[in-house]
DNA sequence: ATTTATTGTAACATATTAAGTTATATTTAA
DNA sequence: TTAAATATAACTTAATATGTTACAATAAAT
C-alpha cells in the first residue's frame, strides 16, 4: 500500500502548494492531508531529494515548488517516492532453484513494464493538473451560484 | 509492498508447480517459499478465483495449473493478486478541493499508466518463464560438473 | 536582543497490517 | 478406517507505517 499511498499524497501536496502560489508551511499541508506535520515533512524530505520541493527555515517559512509547474512531472514524483523496488520480491531461499533464480528470470519483464508507464506518467504535469482543477472549480463555484440563485 | 510481493510469490507458485509437473501441496510450496502452508492456500485462493490453480482435496491431494502454462501470463497473476487499486488512494478530506478532487484529476494518467503495462507483462508466460529456467538449471549443472572434474 | 514561527530530524509510542499458528470440518487415496 | 490433504476461521505475533514529542537551528517580526 504504502508506495502508491505516498505517490499521491506527494502529488497532493504539489498540486496544493502549486495552487496557492505561495509559502506553504507543513502544519497547512498536514491538514489538507488529514495528517500530521511530521508526516508531511518526512514526506517532503524525499522530493527534495529529487529537487522538487525546496523550503525556507525560520518564522513565516514554509515549502514551495523547485522548478515550474510544468517541469514536475508524475514520473518525477513516482520516482521520488517509491522507494524500493517497484515489483518488490521477498526473502529468497538459495536452496530453491526456483527462488534463487526468479529475481533474473523476471528482470526483463518489470523493467519493460515500469518503464512502459514513463511516457504516460512524464506527459501529466502538476502546472496540467493544477489547471484541470482551477476548472473544476470554476464549475462548481457556477453551479453553486446557480443552486443559491433557484 | 505486499501487492507487489504477492505477486512474485505468486509468479514462484506457478512456476514451481509447472516445473514439477504434478500435484504439489501446499506444505512443499511452503517450504520453497519460506513461509507457511497456510499463507499458501491463502495466497492461492487469489489464484483459484482467476482460473489459475486448481486443487485437489484429501490424501495425495495438492495444487495444479488450470490451464496450459503457456495460457497463464504475468498479467493473469497480476490481476489475480493486485486486491486494491494500484495507485492507490488514502483517506480523503471532503474540504479541501485538492484532496476532493484528486482521484478525477489523476484517473486517466492512473489508468494509462497501468494499462500501458498490460502487453509488456500479456507477453511473458508462465511456460516461457519455466523454459528459461530449464535452460539456466542446464547451463548450471554443466558448471557444477566441470568443476567436479577439475 | 527577544520572541515567535518555522524546518529537520531523532527517538519514541501507537495503530494498522501482514504473517504465522492453531484448530477443525471436509475430502479422498491407500 | 486411517492418513494426508484442502479450506477457512479465529487467534497470536511480528513487522511496518503512522503519529507524537522533543529539540536544535534558523530567520522574520517586533
Amino acid at each position: 500500500m504504502q508506495a502508491s499511498a505516498n505517490f499521491t499524497k506527494a502529488i497532493h501536496i504539489c498540486i496544493y502548494i502549486n495552487l496557492k502560489g505561495k509559502l506553504i508551511p507543513s502544519s497547512q499541508l498536514a491538514e489538507s492531508l488529514k495528517t500530521n506535520p511530521v508526516v508531511v515533512r518526512r514526506l517532503i524530505a524525499l522530493l527534495r531529494k529529487h529537487n522538487i520541493i525546496g523550503s525556507v527555515s525560520g518564522s513565516q517559512g514554509g515549502f514551495h515548488l523547485l522548478r515550474p509547474a510544468k517541469e514536475i512531472s508524475l514520473w518525477n514524483i513516482f520516482e521520488a517516492t517509491k522507494e524500493e523496488e517497484f515489483f518488490h520480491r521477498p526473502k529468497v531461499n538459495h536452496e530453491c532453484v526456483v527462488s534463487s533464480n526468479l529475481s533474473g528470470l523476471l528482470f526483463d519483464a518489470f523493467q519493460e513494464a515500469e518503464r512502459s508507464m514513463k511516457p504516460k506518467l512524464k506527459k501529466v504535469s502538476i502546472a496540467f493538473l493544477t489547471n484541470k482543477l482551477k476548472k473544476i472549480i470554476g464549475e462548481k463555484e457556477v453551479s453553486e451560484a446557480i443552486k443559491g440563485v433557484f
